[in-house]
Order: structure tokens, then sequence, then C-alpha cells
DNA sequence: ATGGTTATATATCGATCGATACAAAACACG
DNA sequence: CGTGTTTTGTATCGATCGATATATAACCAT
């Protein structure tokens, strides 16, 4: 079903031109990423990005679905994936630091709330997507919770959501911080402070 | 020294069209706000803007130092003046959601963090603007913190600048959930948690 | 091979971008 | 008044914006 059998094969990847996309979007923002600066970055030439993503906004959308729902954000895929929960705590606010300090491509800070944000009243269909974002992030964080609360790890009065937002709170905080330039060192020192308010 | 005594005198007030500028680039984002949108909410021409502000940057750099040092962010302005600490927690995080889900020119979210900080490296002279805002916010946050424990109001062990910059996180989460275009009764229902949090 | 189909590269479109040239207008000073 | 100075409104600049028209190239099916 997915296959095409007929025509010129595409001489790209599509999923590897998004990304580049979206980390153009991610360090200049949406409207100060120009499409020479996307095509260049994403090696294609202009009607080669019309033909495969349509228009610019549709390509942004994209690149919004591509950082929520398939690069999978690395800090909240280590936090799943981490057995221990305090460990699984600071290594994701450690990866916040990480990502957002020290992107190959020189992007700061996070592209939801550094790039997405700034348009969301503006570009039609940008705000669904953010607080589709927003919503499912709360969510993974509040069920890993309810997992260690079953598991006997955390108390049963431990309130998952609460703390889930709170979580993500202090994630923005560092992301700002990141994108405003503020050296990793001065953020990595706040960690073991934010472990200990999550799970304290 | 500061009054000028020769040539047409100028025919709009310089904070007035000054605060409106940064209320379109609060909206639109820097990149987004067009020299025309620009001139027609500050209700000028473009030689007068350009003859006033310089250039389009330069609007912009003044615009970030009208809102951190003479505007006074209000809910910074609140928890400075109100008297009781828990109050003045309660107050700040009120106005945070007030200011940044119902403000009149429809621009949603914190300036600083919604506009600003996305062109913080592209934008020479920015990333310097809001290192120092946010320093000062931090600052400013712990001094009253300070006061309070000198006041013997909160305990000698309270630790004012871990607490100012988790005040200073949770307010990132707000701002960034208020752009998402998340309802403010949500966002309300949040501050009681909050104030628990920075206090307890 | 031939026809159908899709992607590519080149070249360029009208619109809008940020920024100015110019001259008339409005003040202070003589 | 006339002169100098600054602001204003109009009109427009070259550059760049997002987006396409066109023709060629590369594949599949027959």
């Amino acid at each position: 079903m997915k296959e095409k059998r007929t025509g010129r094969p595409r001489e790209f990847d599509r999923d590897e031109a998004l990304s580049a996309a979206m980390h153009v979007f991610w360090k200049q923002g949406y409207d100060g990423a120009s499409m020479k600066d996307l095509t260049a970055a994403m090696n294609i030439s202009g009607p080669s990005l019309y033909g495969v993503f349509g228009d610019k906004r549709q390509l942004f959308m994209e690149a919004i679905d591509f950082y929520a729902n398939r690069k999978a954000c690395k800090p909240l895929e280590v936090f799943e994936t981490e057995p221990d929960i305090e460990t699984a705590v600071r290594k994701f606010f450690y990866e916040v630091v990480e990502y957002s300090t020290m992107s190959i491509s020189g992007a700061k800070g996070c592209f939801l709330s550094s790039c997405v944000a700034t348009v969301s009243g503006e570009l039609v269909g940008v705000e669904a997507l953010l607080k589709r974002a927003i919503f499912d992030t709360d969510e993974r964080l509040a069920r890993r919770f309810e997992l260690e609360k079953a598991r006997g790890v955390l108390p049963d009065t431990f309130p998952s959501k609460i703390r889930a937002r709170l979580m993500f709170d202090l994630r923005q905080g560092l992301v700002f911080r990141a994108r405003a330039g503020i050296e990793p060192k001065y953020l990595l020192a706040d960690i073991e402070s934010n472990v200990g308010i999550i799970l304290g």
C-alpha cells in the first residue's frame, strides 16, 4: 500500500530532511528560517521541498510531529527506560541540560518552548499540536510515577500528576536558561536540588 | 541637558510607541513582526520610527530594556510589595497567569520566554540582555525571601536562592502553557500547589 | 523500445521585507 | 520676518521572501 512503483525515485531520505528542517527551525525560529536556509540544510531543491512537504507551514507542522511523536524527546525516553526512579529523574534533567546546551546543530533550548511556542497563536494548527504535546508529556511523566507507586517504590500518597507537572515546569526553566546562553555547568548545578524537589 | 530647543517637536510619546512595539513583538515574535505591523501599532510613520529608534534591532533591544527595567514585570512588583509572604507568593503566580493569558494586546505567554528567547542566539546583543534579565529576576525574588528571614517570618534555614530559582522555573511552566493556549482556569488550579512547594 | 509518472534542476515569479530620499511642515532663535 | 534644525508624510528603493513554471532526467509497466 505504501510502495509507489512508478516515476523517478526520490533521491533523499524524508526523515533526514525533516530532521534537518526541524533543527533549522529550532535554531532560527519559524519566521527566521527562510526557505533558502531550509533547502540548504536539507540538501534538496525548492521544488523538491514543496513537492514532498507542501509548503513552509506544513513542513513546520510535520517537524513538530516528528519531534513530539517520533524523534522522541531524549530526556523523556531516558526517564521511561531507566529502572531506578531516582536515577531516572536525575538522568531526565541531565539529558535536558545536555540536549538544550550542546546540540550539534547549535540550536539551544527546547524546540517546543523556544521555537514552536513563539508562533503558537499565529500559525493555524500549531496551537493544537503544542497543547497535545504538553498534555502527552505530562501523561508520560505521571505514568512512570504511577508505575513506581504500584511497584511499592513510591508511597501511595505520592501526587503523580502534581509532580509530573512540576517536573515539566523545572524543565522549562532549564531550557529557557539554556536558550539565554547560560553555561551548562550552572544548569547542571541545579539538578540535585531538582531531584530532591521531585521525589522529596 | 535633555531638552532640545530647535526643530519640529515630536508628535508622539516615545514610551507609548515603545510599549506598542513591545506588544507587537510579544504577540508575533521578532521576525514575525514587520515594520508595517510595528508602525501601524505605534501609530507613526516609517521614517519617524527609524529617526527615533534607529532600526528594527535597536527598537527590539529597547523593548527588552523597557520590559525588564521600566515597565517592571507586574508579578515581580506584586511579589515585592505585598506584605504577607505567603500572599505575595500566591499573588505572584496569580499575576503570572493573569498577564500571560488575558493581555489586552492578545499576546500570550511571557515576552522574554516566548519572544526574546527565540532570537537569543541570532540577534547580536539580545543574549546579554536576556541573561541579565534572568539574573536580576532571580536576585529580586531571593532578596524578598532573605528579607523575610531577617524578619523572622521564614526560618534561617530557608534556601532563598534555590526557592527563587524554583519560583522562576514554575513561572516558566505557567507562561509556556499560557502561550500554548491552555485555559487560565487550568493554570489557576496549579497555584496553590505552587505556593506549597515554594514555602513548604 | 515506448508511454506514463514522478523527481530533479534552473530560472524566476509577484509580494513583501527592512530601510531611505526627498520635500513640506513645525518649531526656536535671530 | 528669515535661518537653522528636526519631524512628518509620500513615495520608493534593492533585497529577499515564499512559492512555481518549465523542461529534463530517472524510474516502472508494457
